[in-house]
DNA sequence: AGAGTCAATTAGTATA
DNA sequence: TATACTAATTGACTCT
């Protein structure tokens, strides 16, 4: 028995298999186009594509959205730092600048935070307020920092690796952008993406093949109506059950709901 | 050499 | 407090 998860190998993507992800594909921008007004179709906030940036951007910041559920882009102040991609001086708030600390490359982020604790301003993330003690790193031990993606911006990011699973430079600039992340934030969070995909793939894989359980899917199936073939391409293998389809994608209600399924194509997330 | 990938691991955080 | 999730780190490898 076997899935139709697409697989993201490299001999996939050079067999043809999954070339909507093709390093360097442009034409994975069409791909992702028709999918760009998700979020105003749920909710009319208008997290858009990257061409609505200054939607998404306010989208992001929202209040409407759950402040914990947002990063902290509370206390601002206008600051400027050398993008570690491009090099330019780019104006960016003090969070990204914080996560740009934490998302360069590990001997310059040490050389960054001793800098920064010379100052006496231990950057350990985008939440974390450098004026308090308890913040302050113990001498020899650095706690390291993990950002919490606010939902749009995973939700953002989801959409987009559904679309494509890898990302060009440019597209991965615009992408970190609109994101207000780091080209290093959008390039792991891509990276683990893909090694999560393939593990719960595995996982599912293997699942299947030692499980009995999922001969009971066939209930699923019924009246000659097929329950997870849509018209554009939706396809959900019969063999994995919702709950695993769910953990594989777990944006998929973003992008499959009953009310939107006939309006938005979901043929990049399988 | 530098930038990218995968695979594995580490560690911070939220939640049950 | 155990567990799951996941951002970040590490190391080996490929490619230009």
């Amino acid at each position: 028995m076997t899935l139709s998860f697409s697989s993201f190998s490299i001999k996939d993507i050079l067999t043809g298999r999954d070339d909507r992800g093709k390093p360097g594909n442009r034409s994975t921008e069409e791909l992702c186009a028709p999918k760009r007004n998700i979020c105003t179709a749920q909710d009319g906030t208008g997290v858009p594509g990257l061409s609505h940036q200054d939607s998404l951007e306010s989208c992001i910041q929202s209040e409407r959205l759950p402040a914990d559920l947002r990063l902290s882009f509370g206390s601002r102040r206008s600051d400027t730092y050398s993008n570690e991609a491009t090099g330019e001086e780019t104006e960016r708030r003090e969070d990204s600048a914080d996560q740009q600390t934490h998302c360069m490359e590990p001997d310059k982020q040490r050389e960054k935070e001793a800098e920064a604790e010379e100052e006496g301003c231990h950057h350990s993330g985008e939440t974390v307020s450098c004026s308090s003690d308890e913040q302050q790193p113990r001498p020899g031990t650095k706690k390291r920092s993990r950002a919490a993606f606010s939902h749009a911006q995973v939700y953002e990011l989801e959409r987009r690796f559904n679309a494509q699973r890898y990302l060009s430079g440019p597209e991965r600039a615009d992408l970190a952008v609109a994101l207000k992340l780091t080209e290093t934030q959008v390039k792991i969070w891509f990276q683990n993406r893909r090694y999560k995909t393939k593990r719960r793939q595995m996982a599912a894989e293997l699942g299947a093949c030692s499980s009995p359980k999922t001969v009971a899917v066939k209930v699923l199936v019924r009246d000659n109506q097929k329950q997870y073939h849509h018209a554009n391409g939706v396809h959900i293998p019969l063999t994995v059950p919702l709950y695993q389809a769910y953990q594989c994608y777990p944006y998929l209600h973003c992008y499959c709901q009953p009310w939107s399924m006939s309006s938005m194509s979901c043929r990049g997330m399988l």
